[in-house]
DNA sequence: GAACAGTTTGACCGATTGGCCAATATGGCC
DNA sequence: GGCCATATTGGCCAATCGGTCAAACTGTTC
């Protein structure tokens, strides 16, 4: 077995400590100092690592969506419909390991600073298109053509809302019954249009 | 009638202008001379009208929430049944006057900064309690109790999503057909649970 | 233990920003 | 015109932050 570089635990960990920063301080507020003491290292050491802070954020946000696809493939993979693909999808979106509020509160961060910042902007459009052209290919086949569109709007603004309510923080939130809710709107959707 | 004062004049304006700053360089970003300069004041009269920049953000929201609750009294006002008063205030919220790409984008800017000050948290708080209560006020009469909790949060979800979406600016926003949209979405739900 | 690449940090710098203040301008009112 | 409250601004300051750099530390290899 390989030994873990030190870089490589350096970035894991700074990364997860960008997490924690952004969700207790906020985008606009959070300092390198905040985020270094987080990880119990130096200020320095963010841009020996990462060069800027604005690639750390990349880093961090890059990190967002790679959880986001490895939740993805993992129920995609026991998928064999195209309803079952859908489903899996949709449910990946609230994964337990996606859907906790440090990072329901850091995607709303994202999005919020995303037309203002051109690494993060790119990120976040290539993801949007991404999770809309998944659900698309999938509801070709399940809903007739005049219809796909807003089915798919519904759904991805749902998700996005849900998120926001999560990040809001007024309510714990809780991954099942998030998974169990969107299948059924989804489910809804399907059968009843 | 009244003559204006010069005071309320110099607040629309930099209210205005702090509505067009945000959206343009974002919450993060934007700095008072910025939304000076939009207004065609100097940085200065900011703090003589508003005693400061997190005051004159504060002022802003309150002005995008008077709006949407100017827009609600004017279609609750026709609205004779709970299922169109539901529909008034769903609708409402994609309003003319509302739903604009300047209005949309910083309105996720606060939802985004919410959680992080103080004064628009309280702000954010309110709102959406009140949305909240006045949404489950139309369906008690509308749908069984078992259901209402998930349709009510499932209806605000859906107004949040399609604002993030709006904020993005990848579709520029059409507030009639959103409207349509919503308006869709809600009978469904109404009609088929 | 010498040499070297990789790692870590304290100290410092330049740039930016929000807010303050004194000075000036404006405009009604007698 | 003179007076005064109101309105407006340029200049300034203290604070903060991101990023640089040289120095120090660590561990591995010969």
């Amino acid at each position: 077995m390989r030994r873990k570089r030190i870089r490589d635990i350096r970035n894991d960990e700074l990364v997860a400590a960008a997490i924690r920063s952004l969700h207790q301080r906020g985008f606009g507020s959070v300092t390198m100092a905040e985020i270094a003491g987080e990880a119990g290292a130096s200020a320095a050491s963010i841009n020996y690592y990462f060069g800027s802070k604005d690639r750390l954020m990349e880093e961090t946000m890059r990190r967002l969506l790679s959880i986001l696809h490895t939740a993805l493939l993992t129920r995609l993979a026991e998928a064999r419909t195209p309803r079952q693909r859908l489903l899996a999808i949709v449910e990946a979106n609230f994964d337990d390991t996606l859907f906790t509020p440090a990072q329901c509160s850091v995607w709303v961060q994202f999005w919020a600073n995303a037309p203002y910042t051109n690494s993060l902007s790119r990120l976040h459009r290539i993801n949007r298109a991404r999770v809309a052209s998944n659900i698309r290919r999938e509801l070709r086949q399940l809903v007739p053509e005049q219809g796909l569109n807003r089915v798919q709007t519904t759904i991805q603004a749902y998700m996005d809302g849900i998120w926001i309510e999560a990040a809001q923080g007024d309510t714990i939130p809780d991954a099942a019954s998030a998974r169990a809710d969107a299948r059924a709107l989804t489910e809804l959707l399907l059968d009843r249009r």
